[in-house]
RNA sequence: GCGGGCGUAGCUCAGUGGAUAGAGCAGCGGUCUUCUAAACCGUUGGCCGGGCGUUCGAGUCGCCCCGCCCGCGCCA
């Protein structure tokens, strides 16, 4: 799709190749940095040099020269040193954004790009029988957010959600109940209790190999479907399944498929038997099924237990091999940490060298660890676990007492509603707002913000435009007649500019896999929305045409913010 | 040892070869009789870990160091 700013790209572009000054291959322009007065520049070093003159000279040339054609979205084109700076024209620019978005609505900075092609995404993936941590956060909002991305330019997605419900880590759970009996209760507490007995396991286990062997039997006997194995699991399962979902309804989390793990074992066996039979795998003396030497640097690993058990390497080859055939996709994305880093890249070389995986794009979308206020690793042995659902429900109470404050007025359930979705969309926020490769200290305050660079201070800017069209509703004000041209403010076309944006920062976030773009994008545009807040009265603006142009723009900025934090899996209340 | 990641303001981070390196938080000083002060304005704060190179141009690319984190056969 051709917005804007790629029209205005395309025109400027073809401006200065009209010059004739210099050949159209040399055209390249950049996006200068936000304190140069221009909107497009064209660094003229290169051309210069290969045409043999003097970059200022070339771009004074250029300058000088350059015809605007009528209608275009080219405005002023002029020489500063060795860059030829180009403007948009911004009467046009907000007449064709303000038309945009007012056409596209909800659909605006979508795109099509996607053109079909299937991306699966492998995203959130708990265990099964333990409550959903801080360390599950990261690849349940980043993966929601790519799935809302990459839809939005039009990839068919499927988003699965690989549960961890198999293997030795179950045959633990299966150990530890035999031990210490089937934790009773319900919900949250009933997990609670399935995590006590399978830590206290875990931990005998470390100096007792016989308590090792049985967990070990154990994950052999749910995998040979013994009935006792299997009723323990189901219960677990669906029980772990229940109390996510809770969670998942509050992220704003809808994952397609939860196949998990257990799915794959009828398909086990044939993916270790067709790795021997390709000889991309041998057994070793010990029984062991053993992948050597597919890579220069990639180090051995197994695909089958001395003891006939699978791995989660095994299952994971299978979980392709499945996903292929049935969804025929361009590309799977595996939306996890990076310690697992070394696994992936063994799963993708693997699954190259038995041939699954021709024309299918590979990626893993890392993301850092959380640790704590002190740098340690989150764990319940450590006592300093974070669970999700706390953590969510401490959002809710610190937004909530923010909104007691600012708005006591308003009926208890609204309130309710909105510290819900300042609080959950902070804690969102807070994990898409940078580049998802770094570590996370753990710090509830920096989490849980509610000012500066967070979710409320943009959810706050878009209520404040709801608030605007309200007012302006009840004094009988419309939009009707609102010309753009009218919109001429430094702070009316600083928006005007923001608001062009958000197409391309949407295209940049699928390409990169980086929510974080789009998070930028939002917090911008508030900031942007905020002065003109300052500079520009709406309800009491000079005339009513001007009082018309400026509630276009405050609708069209309410309808993007909302497009935008919509990506991000975050909600913009009406009122704040 | 091998492999991967990170290193930019006191703290948390943007900056994907171009012009004077930008935000938030914290600090300091201001602004509510105004379309919501979850806001706004002003201000303090930088050998971009170090070195060498490539380039007309390097926070950005290459190489070498330094520091921190992670991973490396029967867990996931």
């Amino acid at each position: 799709m051709e917005y804007a700013l790629d029209r205005f790209a395309r025109e400027a572009h073809e401006a200065i190749a009209g010059t004739g000054q210099v050949p159209d291959e040399l055209i390249e322009l950049v996006v200068p940095k936000p304190n140069i007065p221009a909107d497009l520049a064209f660094p003229a070093f290169r051309a210069a040099k290969e045409l043999g003159v003097a970059a200022p000279q070339l771009a004074q040339r250029i300058a000088s020269s350059v015809r605007r054609a009528a209608g275009t979205l080219v405005g002023d084109v002029t020489a500063i040193g060795p860059f030829v700076n180009v403007g948009v024209d911004t009467v046009l620019l907000a007449d064709t954004v303000l038309g945009e978005i007012e056409r596209l609505g909800e659909r605006y900075g979508s795109d099509e790009q996607g053109n079909g092609q299937t991306t699966v995404i492998d995203y959130s993936s708990p265990n099964v029988a333990k409550r959903m941590h801080a360390g599950h956060i990261r690849t349940t909002i980043i993966g929601q957010s790519l799935v809302n991305i990459l839809r939005f330019l039009g990839y068919p997605v499927i988003g699965d959600n690989h549960l961890g419900d198999w293997g030795k880590q179950f045959g633990v759970i299966l150990a530890a109940v035999q031990r210490y009996g089937e934790p009773q209760g319900e919900g949250e507490e009933l997990l609670a209790g399935f995590e006590e007995i399978y830590t206290r396991y875990n931990s005998a286990m470390k100096d007792d190999p016989a308590l090792d062997e049985e967990a070990r039997a154990w994950s052999l006997r749910l995998e040979q479907g013994d009935p006792q194995a299997r009723a323990i699991w189901q219960r677990a399962v669906d029980l772990t399944l229940r109390v996510n979902q809770r969670m998942y309804d509050r992220l704003g989390v809808a994952i397609d498929h939860t196949y998990g793990e257990s799915f794959y074992e009828p398909m086990l066996a044939g993916v270790i038997e067709e790795a021997l039979a390709k000889g991309v795998a041998y057994r070793d003396e010990g029984g062991a099924v053993v992948v050597d030497e597919l890579e220069p640097n990639l180090p051995t690993f197994l695909l089958q237990r001395s003891d006939g058990g699978t791995l989660y390497m095994t299952r994971d080859v299978a979980t392709i091999k499945f996903r292929i055939a049935t969804f025929r996709p361009a590309r799977i994305i595996y939306v996890l940490g990076i310690p697992q880093e070394l696994h992936l890249r063994q799963l993708f070389a693997l699954c190259r060298a038995l041939g699954y995986v021709e024309g299918v794009d590979l990626v893993h979308v890392k993301f850092g660890t959380i640790f704590d206020q002190d740098g340690q690793p989150l764990s319940t042995r450590r006592g300093n676990m974070v669970y999700l659902e706390s953590l969510l429900n401490e959002a809710h109470a610190r937004a909530r007492a923010v909104v007691e404050q600012a708005s006591p007025e308003l009926p208890d359930d609204e309130k309710d509603a909105i510290a819900e979705a300042v609080g959950v969309g902070a804690v969102i926020y807070n994990d898409l707002y940078q580049d998802p490769r770094r570590d996370i200290r753990l710090d509830w305050n920096r989490m849980l913000a509610l000012e500066g660079n967070s979710a409320p201070y943009i959810q706050y800017m878009h209520a404040r435009c709801r608030s605007i069209i309200r007012k302006a509703a009840d004094e009988g004000y419309t939009a009707d007649g609102g010309e753009a041209s009218f919109l001429t403010h430094p702070s009316e076309t600083a928006m005007i500019r923001q608001l062009a944006k958000l197409p391309v920062a949407v295209r940049e976030a699928g390409e990169r896999y980086a929510p974080f773009v789009v998070a930028e994008w939002c917090y911008d545009m508030a900031r942007a929305l905020s002065g003109f807040y300052r500079d520009c009265s709406v309800l009491k603006a000079e005339t009513p045409a001007l009082r018309a142009a400026r509630l276009r723009l405050v609708a069209a900025t309410a309808r993007a913010l909302r497009n935008g934090l919509a990506l991000l899996g975050i909600r913009a209340p009406e009122r704040m």
